[in-house]
DNA sequence: CCTTACGTTTACGTTAACGTCAATTCAAAT
DNA sequence: ATTTGAATTGACGTTAACGTAAACGTAAGG
């Protein structure tokens, strides 16, 4: 199958360009295990798989991971799935994830409350101080 | 109004135990503007209201906020409401956390559905692991 | 009075995640 | 052949957010 799909290779700087960051991180990643591009002799080939990887990176980042937490995340992905007891360790890890994943996005409905709350406050402050309003106060 | 309403304080050592932070850190918090205990001599007094901004630091901090970004948000909190310069800039700066929160939500609903199906494929394994099971795949 | 527990400031150490710079190599363009 | 431009490794610098340790003050209890 897969004759000659997926074809497309990236550059380092070509990636480093279009996700917006420098290719030194590109190596800090590679360096921390979460990249493993081919090499042709001393440069770094990344396939659309890595590309792909990469994106999960940045999200990742995003949710404030450090590269340790991302790692763990990918290796359990592509775990072995041979030992029992190594699954239920996976499973405990998987939930844990799973719980402050939960507790962040609570309280991002919270933040997103109270930010709609005080540009609220903002936008009725500043509406009070339009031209043709002279006082918007009820005193 | 509020007599004696409000009239728990705490010590560094109490916050701290109950968050479960250094002390170090609430020290820290103070010395990045974001919490002002009164003081006794030179000794910390928590009032319940530092206590609740406490709380919202440390939620900030899940999100992955700097110290900085943190206070900058408090600052908008307690801006002044007087110029419209001001109110269009804190506008335009609410609109810009608002974004970055909805896009780390969808990551979040993303990583949330990613973790499900790798905690799927380990149970489903452990599954055609269990005794009575010899083989659960399908060749 | 002495100890103990807690708090204070000051200073230095540490870790993660890069940025920056230098020296070099390699491929492509002129 | 030479320049140019991107890439490489390696070393060192930097920032944030603490940890840790020293040296000291203070309040309570026996």
């Amino acid at each position: 199958m897969d004759k000659s799909v997926e074809r497309r290779t990236f550059s380092i700087g070509e990636l480093a360009d279009e996700f917006d960051i420098s290719s030194r991180a590109l190596r800090l990643y590679e360096e921390a295990g979460l990249l493993n591009p081919e090499r042709v002799g001393t440069r770094r080939i990344y396939s659309e798989r890595n590309r792909v990887r990469l994106r999960l990176i940045l999200r990742g980042k995003r949710l404030g991971w450090s590269l340790a937490e991302i790692k763990e995340l990918f290796d359990l992905y592509d775990c072995n799935h041979d030992e029992g007891a190594q699954l239920e360790l996976m499973l405990d890890k998987l939930a844990l994830r799973r719980s402050t994943l939960e507790t962040q996005r609570r309280d991002i409905e919270h933040a997103l409350e109270e930010l709609d709350q005080i540009a609220g406050n903002a936008e009725r402050a500043l509406e009070s101080l339009r031209p043709g309003k002279i006082d918007g106060g009820r005193n």
